[in-house]
RNA sequence: GGCCCCAUCGUCUAGUGGCCUAGGACACCACCCUCUCAAGGUGGCGGCACGGGUUCGAAUCCCGUUGGGGCUGCCA
């Protein structure tokens, strides 16, 4: 009888969630899902003042956004490898007292300086045999033996490493704490975790790891090593240079589905022609085994894509639901008091098809909710620099005045007017639009106009046509 | 420098020796629709890095070259 598998998730605890750790972690939780095994969430640091509770809770949240949550059965965690420290220690002692590893008194810059006069870069082994005792300032490394490791990776295949290139690695700093490598190791066999995600970066620790597995009496997990994402100049994606934190993207309006899905597809693809698939089907097709070998650009653009395709997929009330956040401070800048539900209720569906992210909302309605339009100048001096607009916006007070408060009939009375200055609709449509909504482009106008109604309407065409006839 | 990984349109990918005249998606362009902007529809542009093998047949297998990336810490 074979135990379930167990899948570890470890993020290091940095104060915001990577979008490629974010992937990781779907990967990790699809498989447990898929095996009915077990999502392990471990916060990795070995140094315990690094792990701020906030953190932690950040890291918690976003994997909640994305659907992994606490509270799933499939769901253990979150550990915390810094509070396994004396496991780990005492791991390494074992290794010592068996002669698998041997402390060292050498300095990093004395280790440099015999590197450099070799002419081989690294550490050279030279305290292996020198039968050195624990002492302060002294590290316990681990002897590497001779050989071969091969690394059996799930999506790479079988990866030799020769021992000749692996020097003696690290297990305890002089001040006697365990380093990332060794304590990554223990608790994944306290965990008893059976199988190891991780982005490729980590590929090259795995041959160390392996041999640390096998050292301590266990039989290693099963590895797999999935591509890094890159950003446009195919460097690994940094938080210095790039947008990589999954808060902002949430922040900005992208929606959790689509950020899962776009995250997916970066590496593999469902079956079909098409990319856009619930969860549930990647769930159910989703195989390591065809994981891209090769890195992949995060591409914001066709996230973009993804998230307003995500938005219009909404039933009206999902997408006013969704909404909510934007709609009020701090993201929106019009005053509460102001607002109205219905308005934008009956906005909604005129604003659908119109942004790509959340984000984009308040920008886009905000008009509605304001005493007079933010007049963007680019598009009133383009609109006003034709020598009838003016005239037409002046003939349309009247008009506005006294005509049917529809969007149909409104739309009738600025085709009329248009003629009479021989422009057609999609044109003269402009100097009114400028005037209410500040803007040459946004939501259908008639339906506005309607919603707006006529006070506020012709207050702002006055407004407008105050400042254009005097020029 | 050493070790390791990778290589299909600009980008993400489908492709596991014949179904490939290489399919889809994003982006881009054009047209249609249209009150602006979108959305939608139709069409277009565009790729197997290169060179050798293996094979009746190679995007697919092998070798090499070139190019890219990762690691190379008493960080994780």
């Amino acid at each position: 009888m074979s135990a379930t598998p167990r899948y570890r998730f470890a993020p290091s605890p940095t104060g915001y969630f990577h979008v490629g750790g974010a992937r990781t972690a779907l990967y990790n939780w699809i498989l447990a899902l898929q095996t009915g095994g077990t999502f392990v969430l471990r916060i990795e640091d070995t140094d315990e003042s690094r792990n701020h509770p906030q953190w932690t809770e950040g890291i918690l949240d976003a994997l909640e956004w994305i659907g992994i949550s606490r509270t799933d059965p499939h769901f253990e965690g979150p550990y915390f490898q810094s509070a396994n420290a004396a496991a780990h220690v005492g791991a390494a002692e074992r290794l010592y007292a068996e002669g698998r590893a041997y402390y060292c008194d050498l300095t990093t810059e004395q280790i440099q300086e015999r590197a450099k006069a070799s002419g081989r870069p690294g550490y050279d082994g030279h305290s292996r045999d020198r039968g050195l005792g624990p002492g302060p300032g002294r590290v316990l490394r681990f002897r590497v033996p001779e050989g071969t490791t091969v690394v059996r990776d799930e999506v790479r295949g079988d990866v030799a490493f020769e021992h000749a290139t692996i020097e003696d690695f690290v297990l305890l700093r002089g001040n006697g704490s365990p380093v990332f490598l060794l304590a990554n190791v223990v608790d994944d066999v306290a965990q008893r975790i059976s199988h190891v995600v991780r982005a490729e970066e980590h590929l090259p620790n795995a041959p160390k790891q392996q041999m640390l597995w096998e050292a301590l009496g266990e039989r290693p997990p099963s590895w797999a090593h999935v591509p890094v994402l890159v950003n446009e100049a195919r460097k690994k994606l940094s938080k210095r240079r790039d947008k990589v934190a999954m808060e902002q993207y949430r922040e900005e309006g992208i929606v959790a589905p689509a950020m899962v899905n776009y995250l997916m597809t970066l590496g593999w693809a469902p079956g079909g022609d098409t990319e856009i698939v619930p969860f549930a089907r990647i769930v159910e097709e989703f195989r390591l085994g065809s994981v891209n070998h090769s890195s992949a650009f995060f591409d914001v653009t066709k996230l973009g894509a993804f998230n307003a395709e995500y938005l219009r997929a909404m039933s009206t009330d999902e997408f006013v639901a969704a909404c909510g956040p934007w709609l009020a401070p701090p993201r929106a800048t019009w005053d509460p008091a102001r607002f109205d539900a219905a308005t934008f209720r009956a906005m909604a569906p005129l604003v659908q098809t119109r942004v790509q992210s959340l984000g984009e909302v308040p920008a886009m309605v905000g008009f509605m909710f304001a005493d007079a339009p933010e007049l963007d100048e680019a598009s009133v001096t383009k609109t006003f620099g034709a020598p009838w607009a003016a005239a037409l916006l002046g003939e349309l007070r009247g008009t506005l005045a006294s005509c049917e408060w529809r969007a149909d009939a409104l739309k009738g009375e600025v085709e009329r007017a248009g003629e009479r200055h021989g422009q057609k609709l999609g044109k003269a449509q402009a100097p009114l639009r400028v005037a209410v909504t500040g803007r040459t482009v946004g939501p259908p106008l008639f339906e506005t106009l309607e919603l707006l109604g006529r006070e506020a309407v012709l207050r702002r065409v006055d407004a407008l046509w105050d400042r254009v006839a005097r020029a």
